[in-house]
DNA sequence: CGAAAACTTGATTAGCATCAAACCAGGTGG
DNA sequence: CCACCTGGTTTGATGCTAATCAAGTTTTCG
């Protein structure tokens, strides 16, 4: 019934059936609790639900107070913030392997909203499940704060590469970034126009008009709305001449 | 001769003075250690050396391997990144009590160049001091994580405030962020207009003729030109108009 | 004092926002 | 099944903002 069983085929220890989940899962290496082995882990899944959300469904709301952090086990959700002049801009992207909201691992409110762009299989781990492995276990703590700290070298690359340079540059550089959420068989996902408008800063026609030039140089293929196929060879020469450009 | 020893006057304990460095530090409160009590301070002062650097002098570089983060006690520090245009970008500041180059602390090399802004004193923090001491204080390793926390934050309200709406707008907010790091007669530092560009993703000459417009409006005075006395109602006032304007 | 660097101001232009109108896909109800 | 609606997308025409190019002016510093 768990989306999960689908890889436990190969399942070969006495782990109950609920800790393969855990231990065949694609992304554990990547995970926050990647560290720990797998008698840990025997102890500690079933209080680790796994959730799903459909495209456009919050996962927490920014200010809500959280008791949990998520990691993303599949799919893509974007961490979006209001502005003062009641905007709203989208400040990262989350993954597979990716951690977020862990602000409620300090007992803090969220500081973003996270919406799920694509349909999203997440782990909800508790704070306090947290706070009890971490007394035993202090590779944990570590391991949280590299979290934090690629987190914010995330957050930097988003002001540095997503944040100036021509509307064409930005654009290929999201073009760039989605790449790493890329499919197996190549498709990666692409964001709405709203949604490319409100990573880059721009309108969705400047967005639409972006997209809809490069399709035709041949950068970029969608076979379906939601879907592109990137040609990266053209994307890199693509990039090429934007940076000469300005 | 230490610059701190200006406000130990009212020593009053038996803790050598070195010691005293730290426990009259003004921003001990703020600072990293300020959840050590006395006693500790008093084991751990004398591996804390504090330094000072002068304005474009540099903290740290860039993919350098440090091994040591720093506690702002006084001025301002920016942190910087190139781009992949071959531009550079101003993407956070640190000011009193403010600990920057925490990478350092997981081994990695620094995320970006730091350099002071203006005459700057910090507190050297090797790694090897905060990995003794976080055994046996956790409180250590909880304030390290807000921190990392906090500097999301910051690096969030960037995007989202600093990075996008019109060139006045952006400015005005940065104005607003500036006057968090105000000398207590009023007086704000008032960064280049290479530098504003910097932060705020306009040229130079944009930021001048801001600047210049600002100060015609009366939202501005420089009595030095390294030096700003804002009038806060009226930011505020025009921050409110530059919200409507779109 | 003179040279270099930073800042300011002006004129022109390019790039993107804005406004407006089609276009298309997916869903609903007759 | 089709007509219709709705929300997202695309494309076009126009205007404004900020970049660019180009002098000046002021400040800094040897």
């Amino acid at each position: 019934m768990i989306p999960l069983y689908e890889h436990s085929a190969a399942a070969s220890t006495v782990y109950n059936p609920q800790a393969r989940v855990c231990i065949q899962c694609g992304v554990r290496r990547l995970a926050l609790f990647g560290v720990l082995d797998p008698a840990a882990l025997e102890n500690i899944h079933y209080r680790v639900p796994d959730l799903r959300f459909e495209p456009g469904q919050p996962l927490f709301a920014a200010n809500a107070p959280g008791t949990s952090a998520f990691t993303v086990r599949e799919g893509v959700v974007r961490l979006e913030r209001g502005n003062e002049r009641g905007g709203r801009r989208i400040v990262r992207l989350a993954g597979p392997g990716d951690l977020i909201g862990m602000e409620a691992m300090l007992g803090q409110t969220y500081a973003a909203d996270a919406l799920a762009c694509t349909p999203v299989k997440v782990c909800r781990l508790p704070r306090v499940l947290l706070d009890e492995l971490s007394g035993a276990q202090p590779q944990l703590l570590r391991d949280m704060m590299k979290r934090w700290q690629a987190a914010l070298d995330e957050a930097d690359e988003w002001l540095t590469e997503l944040s100036v340079g021509s509307a064409r540059w930005r654009m290929l550089r999201l073009l760039l970034k989605l790449s790493e959420f890329g499919q197996p068989d190549g498709q990666v996902w692409l964001p709405s126009r709203q949604e490319m408008g409100s990573m880059l800063g721009m309108t969705v026609e400047t967005a639409s008009r972006l997209v809809s030039a490069l399709k035709r140089e041949g950068v970029l293929d969608t076979p379906d709305v939601r879907h592109a196929v990137l040609q990266m060879p053209a994307l890199m020469a693509a990039l090429k001449t934007a940076a000469q450009g300005d």
